[in-house]
DNA sequence: GGTTAACTTGACTGCTTGGTCAAGTACCGG
DNA sequence: CCGGTACTTGACCAAGCAGTCAAGTTAACC
């Protein structure tokens, strides 16, 4: 049940969220302790647990504020936009542009899409942004722009090519987000576009 | 230094790392302990420590041995073939075939990719194999074949659509892999092909 | 100023871990 | 058959963890 916090409470129960979901980017969930995270802040143990029920608690709610973040940022740079290929280009733009100023929630949700206690919420909200994508998707095919297909899988394919770009090349290669996503939109609009037939002779080799 | 090893040391040694490598993937490294890992098989502590000085050069040995793996795959799967862009779809479905076989080290690898003492390792591994892409990319590029870009960026953008197309499709869905492939190497070879202009206005918002 | 509840401290507890090591067993070569 | 080395056991240790809680402090309301 929900306890009725003063500013004083709130502000420091954010001061946790913000530097635990720091931590936890930087040196990774498990190595992580709760001693480390109040020391950081220079509080007592038992201010982490007046706020949270336990150490995962905090962490599924730091992933799950950080997914309706994105959501938000996606919904808002493709309103009015009437075009569903345009829609597609701003929402792979905008992600790239939270992720860029997000980069711990970043690393985050690649962590938690890998053990299984948090990959089901990972799941979840990745099939919140891949439904959304979907939906202008199906508009694109519609319209003639966009090849058949499924339009789960390809708007799980553009999640695919966004997080390595934004990985390698605006993390760990310092590139300018604008170029990033320059390259991810084309990338994923050429593949929305699809391309036809089976080139390799025995690329369906025998099981 | 390496410790000669007998028939019978092989055969106990190669059954930690395969034993271990199952456990890190079902229920993730930091919760699997050792005593875990060698109750499982029913021997003692000091049998893995013979064998291994920590259980983090463990999953280290486990990681390479499966960077190895997939690469020789990915490198049979090619030789003898003339065609740049047919190279390149043939790599893509021998690494989904690979994932697809292999679920236990494609889970270790999202997870080693997100803590900071594994991801330069995963990171190396990643630029060989997108190195030995961009090779096929560059050919393509020369032939007139695949669109103008820089071919390590191609490179990691169709590893992004492997792997979540493999973790989506392939895992969750449990969808056929050459279907998988299909879907994969469709929408890389229209990505690779690119994608003129761009469409929304305002995509390059200011800072 | 007094009362009350939110907030805070940090010692403490029970538990688990990674890694060690003395002693025992198995196997192989001479 | 024996000596030597590889392999094995599992109790033990030091360290650290998540979580608890009695007692103290702060701030807001009357």
């Amino acid at each position: 049940m929900q306890r009725r916090l003063t500013k004083r409470g709130i502000e420091r129960r954010d001061q946790l969220v913000e530097f635990a979901a720091h931590r936890f980017a930087e040196n990774g969930y498990h190595p992580t302790s709760v001693t480390e995270i109040v020391s950081g802040l220079g509080v007592g143990k038992g201010v982490f647990y007046w706020y949270f029920t336990s150490k995962e608690e905090l962490f599924v709610e730091i992933l799950r504020g950080a997914q309706r973040g994105l959501r938000r940022t996606q919904e808002k740079a493709i309103t009015g936009e009437g075009d569903p290929v345009a829609r597609i280009e701003l929402g792979i733009r905008a992600s790239i542009r939270w992720l860029a100023e997000n980069r711990d929630y970043f690393t985050l949700f690649q962590f938690a899409s890998s053990e299984e206690r948090f990959a089901p919420l990972l799941r979840l909200g990745e099939d919140v942004a891949v439904a959304d994508a979907a939906r202008h998707i199906r508009a694109g095919m519609d319209a003639g722009r966009i090849d058949e297909g499924d339009p789960a899988a390809l708007g799980h394919a553009i999640l695919g090519v966004t997080n390595q770009l934004v990985r390698i090349l605006l993390f760990e290669k310092g590139e300018d987000p604008n170029r990033v996503a320059d390259a991810a939109v084309r990338f994923c609009l050429g593949g929305l576009r699809g391309f036809s037939g089976v080139i390799a002779a025995g690329a369906h080799s025998p099981a």
